[in-house]
DNA sequence: TGTACATCAGTGAACGCGCGTTCACTGATGTAC
DNA sequence: TGTACATCAGTGAACGCGCGTTCACTGATGTAC
C-alpha cells in the first residue's frame, strides 16, 4: 500500500467507499441520474471495480436503501434523545426526526419509498425496513396505551402516524409545503410539531376533562 | 384517410394518442422505464413522429403530469358526488378520492409528486397543479369554518389534510399499508375513512358539547 | 369544379451517447511449507 | 526467514444495447385562385 499518496492498487474498503460515493451520487444526480460508473469515478476506481462488491447496480442501490432505513431510525432516535420523555413528546420528536431524514436525504428517501430499483426482497433490506417499522409501532403503542379496541385500532393508529409524517416529508421534499413557511411566531419545527401532534392516537389525546365524561 | 383499415399516413390526433400511449407506458414500465420510443410504438407510429407534438420526452411527461392533476381532481369530485353533503363527509370523500387516484395511477402519481422529469415551471402544469391545490383549500375551509386563528391556522389545516391523504396514498401504492388489511368488520374504505377523519381540522371536529364549554 | 402550391404530419435511416457488463489481464496480499 | 503459489481486488479495453434526437424525405391536406 501507499498510504502517503493515497493511491494503491488494492483499495482497502471499496465496498464502504462505494456506498459513500453512492450517497453523493444519489444526492447530486437523483435516482434517475444515478449510474454505477459515476459511483466508481467518485470512489476513484475503474468502472469495472464495483462488480467485485455488488452483483450489479441494483445491488448497490439495495444496500443504500437498507442503510437508509438504519439512518432513518437514527434520525428519529436523535430527535427523541433531546425531547422530554413523555410518550406524546417522544411521538412528536420521532415524527420530526422522520422529517429531518427526508429533507436531508431527498433522493435516498425516494429510493427507499418510491422506487422499484432496490430489491425489497433481499434479507438485508427487509431487516432494516422491518426494524424501522417495529420502532414505529413501539412509539405509537407507548402513546396509545393499552386500548380495549385491540390490535386493529393500534394498526390504524400506526397507519395514521406514519402517513402523516411520511406525507409531510414527501411533500416537503418536493417543495410543496412552502405555503406553510409564512408562519407568524412559530418556528418551522413548531409548525410541523403541531401538525404531527394531530396524528397522535386519540387514546392519549383526550383531555382529562373529556375523558371523565 | 383510410378509416376501414385503420392505417393512414396522417394520424388525426396523434397528440392525444401519444398521451394515451404515455399513460399505458407509464403504467407498464414505470417512470424509470418510460421511453418516447415506447410511446410511439404503442401509438402505432414511427419513433420520430412525437417530435412534431412534443418538444422532447420531458414535454410529454409534463403534459401527462398536468393531465394527472386534472384527473386527481376528478377522482376527488367523483367521491364527493356520491357522499353526503356535510363538510366533514365531503372532506373525507375527497381524501378517499385522492387515494383512489393514487392506487389506480401509481406511476403517474409518482410522476406528479416524486419526479424531477416534468417541467413544473410550465404554464400548463402549474395551472393544473394550482387548480388542484385550490380545491384542497376550498374543502378544508368548508370544514374548518371561519377560524379566528386566521390564515396560518388554515394553512396548517390544509397541510395536515394533504399530508394525511398523500402519505396514505404514497405508502399504499408501494404496498406498505398491507398491515391494515386485516381489519375485522370494516371495509378498506371504512378503514381509510376513519384515518382520514383524524386529519379533519379541530374547528369542526369539536362536539357540540365541548364547543359550549 | 380544377389546379397549383404551401404547409403540415408523417417516415425511416442514421448519429452519437452513456450505460451496464464482460473479459483477459495484472498487481498485491496472505499463507503453506 | 524465504519462497512458491493461490486468491483476491483491481485495470482498461471492448461489447452490445437502447435511447433521444436529427435529417432529408414524402405523402396528405387544405386553400387561393
Amino acid at each position: 500500500m501507499n498510504e502517503h499518496t493515497g493511491t494503491r492498487y488494492h483499495h482497502g474498503d471499496l465496498r464502504k467507499a462505494l456506498m459513500d460515493a453512492g450517497e453523493v451520487e444519489l444526492a447530486e444526480k437523483g435516482i434517475e441520474g444515478f449510474t454505477l460508473r459515476g459511483c466508481a469515478k467518485r470512489a476513484g476506481v475503474s468502472h469495472a471495480a464495483p462488480a467485485h462488491h455488488f452483483k450489479d447496480v441494483n445491488g448497490l442501490l439495495t444496500a443504500l436503501a437498507a442503510e437508509g432505513f438504519d439512518r432513518l431510525v437514527a434520525a428519529m432516535r436523535a430527535r427523541q434523545a433531546v425531547a422530554k420523555q413523555t410518550p406524546r413528546l417522544q411521538f412528536i420528536a420521532a415524527g420530526l426526526g422522520y422529517l429531518d431524514f427526508g429533507k436531508a436525504n431527498k433522493a435516498l428517501f425516494r429510493l427507499m419509498f418510491s422506487s422499484h430499483k432496490p430489491d425489497f426482497g433481499s434479507g438485508e433490506l427487509k431487516r432494516s425496513a422491518a426494524a424501522a417499522f417495529d420502532i414505529l409501532i413501539e412509539i405509537v403503542r407507548n402513546v396509545a396505551g393499552a386500548d380495549p379496541r385491540g390490535n386493529a385500532k393500534l394498526m390504524r393508529d400506526v397507519a395514521a402516524a406514519w402517513a402523516m409524517a411520511h406525507g409531510l416529508a414527501d411533500l416537503a421534499l418536493s417543495n410543496r409545503m412552502k405555503f406553510l413557511d409564512a408562519a407568524p411566531g412559530l418556528s418551522e419545527d413548531e409548525v410541523y410539531a403541531e401538525i404531527i401532534a394531530r396524528s397522535v392516537p386519540d387514546g392519549a389525546k383526550r383531555t382529562a376533562r373529556s375523558r371523565k365524561t
